[in-house]
DNA sequence: GGAACAGGAG
DNA sequence: CTCCTGTTCC
């Protein structure tokens, strides 16, 4: 049975629910995995009236947060919290049809790359480095991985690869952590994998106004699927439009399809 | 020659400002003092293009400030720091037609209406004690004052007189001190005369989501003329319906028109 | 640039 | 409840 997916970094899901309802309107993904909802979970809009009947979520005061809201049936759900941080970075459900989602939101690292005089360079690190762990420990399969990662791996996945080979989010040794984990759960890039080469972001920074025609963007938000199903995967997109929303995100929305 | 006039409390003129504009094409008044701009001067919103090209004002940074916008020219302006607190509460301007215009922002005065726990009731007291000395030093002739007053002095410009009597805005130590005030420059309350009884109120706060209906007002803002021009004015009007204008502020304007 | 929080004020 | 000012974080 195909179906569709979708991860988005809200930022802020409480401000921004009309925007939440407007995508899930047009796009109606099956399921839809939400970054940085800065929310409590008990204070978290409610989307069953659109038919997401089924969610999970796990949200702090006024950081980080994940949610995933979807339209089947959720058999299981667990969460963990990668390199002890004490964060709501990471929530897994397991749909009826087999397929477990991790949706997770990887540290954004601060703005020092060097772990040294940046804690939470480190953080990122170690979130990466404990996600690396759990996949060699447990091989992912029938299993689908989102999220804000906040890595942009490839040279076509940043505006200007030697620009931001000193800024955090496209250093090599993030690229190279981003790299290991990937490689421990055998995962695939689905959205590259549907569109190999070229430009492509998910994100353009509040800083510059004129995000659209600067296009200074970076692709730091992923679908990853286990090797056993992403032939499956198809009809990638990456939701550009969305930034020129009424009071949008910074992140868009990224899709993918399976048919499973 | 006749004109009209408007005080409005406006929680934020920068905020407001598309407000304002509506305001000001809807009644046209010749003068609008505003009060709580809470804005430097240098930032508040320019209105010159609907006619108030003369306009004087005192700010600060994140709290008081009060303007006299006018579409007549304005001869000369001044300003006083009653009670030498060292806030933006007061500015006058005189126009061509010799009417002397006081706009004033009066303290709140904090909760506890007793001076000896709270120095904000102590401030509010002395700046009515200040403004009396002055009317007293120097008697008002062919002037208006106006501005959010902070008393509600009478047993009708509340909901409910004695459910308010130990609240601050309505206690008789205050409405006492505002009427030693009113006397000491023999200010006529311009409203009063000609809006003589019944229930009154320019102030809704906000934390009553259903403010129409429960209507727990007060009048807050005034506009008083000297005892020599007393008798030109007319026309007297509070706005309620400014109160569920979009995003509106918790005061509404106050007017009333003089022939002189 | 934008959103969260805390703290002060109304 | 809704401002403003800081601070932190992205």
């Amino acid at each position: 049975m195909p179906f569709t997916l979708a991860t988005w970094n809200i930022n802020s899901v409480r401000l921004r629910a009309g925007l939440v309802e407007r995508f899930l309107r047009e796009e109606a993904p099956d399921v839809l995995c939400l970054q940085e909802c800065k929310s409590p979970v008990d204070k978290l809009p409610d989307f069953s009236a659109l038919g997401y009947g089924h969610a999970v979520a796990r949200g702090q005061k006024g950081y980080n947060g994940v949610a995933i809201l979807s339209r089947l049936p959720i058999a299981e759900a667990g969460a963990e919290d990668h390199a002890g941080l004490g964060h709501a970075r990471h929530i897994a459900a397991r749909l009826e049809n087999g397929v477990t989602i991790h949706n997770h939101y990887v540290p954004a690292g601060g703005d020092v790359p060097d772990r040294q005089v940046n804690v939470k360079f480190g953080q990122k690190l170690d979130y990466l480095a404990a996600m690396r762990d759990a996949f060699r420990a447990d091989r992912p399969h029938r299993a689908i991985l989102v999220g804000d990662l906040n890595i942009a791996p490839r040279e076509d996945d940043v505006w200007s690869h030697r620009q931001l080979l000193k800024v955090v989010s496209h250093t090599p040794v993030e690229v190279a952590a981003l790299g290991e984990t990937q490689e421990a759960g055998a995962w695939v890039d689905v959205t590259r994998a549907d569109i190999p080469a070229g430009p492509l972001y998910s994100w353009w920074s509040y800083r510059s106004p004129d995000w659209d025609r600067a296009d200074k963007g970076r692709r730091l938000d992923h679908v990853w699927a286990s090797a056993d199903i992403a032939a499956a995967a198809h009809s990638s997109r990456v939701l550009r439009p969305v930034r020129g929303w009424d009071q949008p995100s910074d992140h868009v929305p990224v899709m993918a399809s399976f048919d499973l």
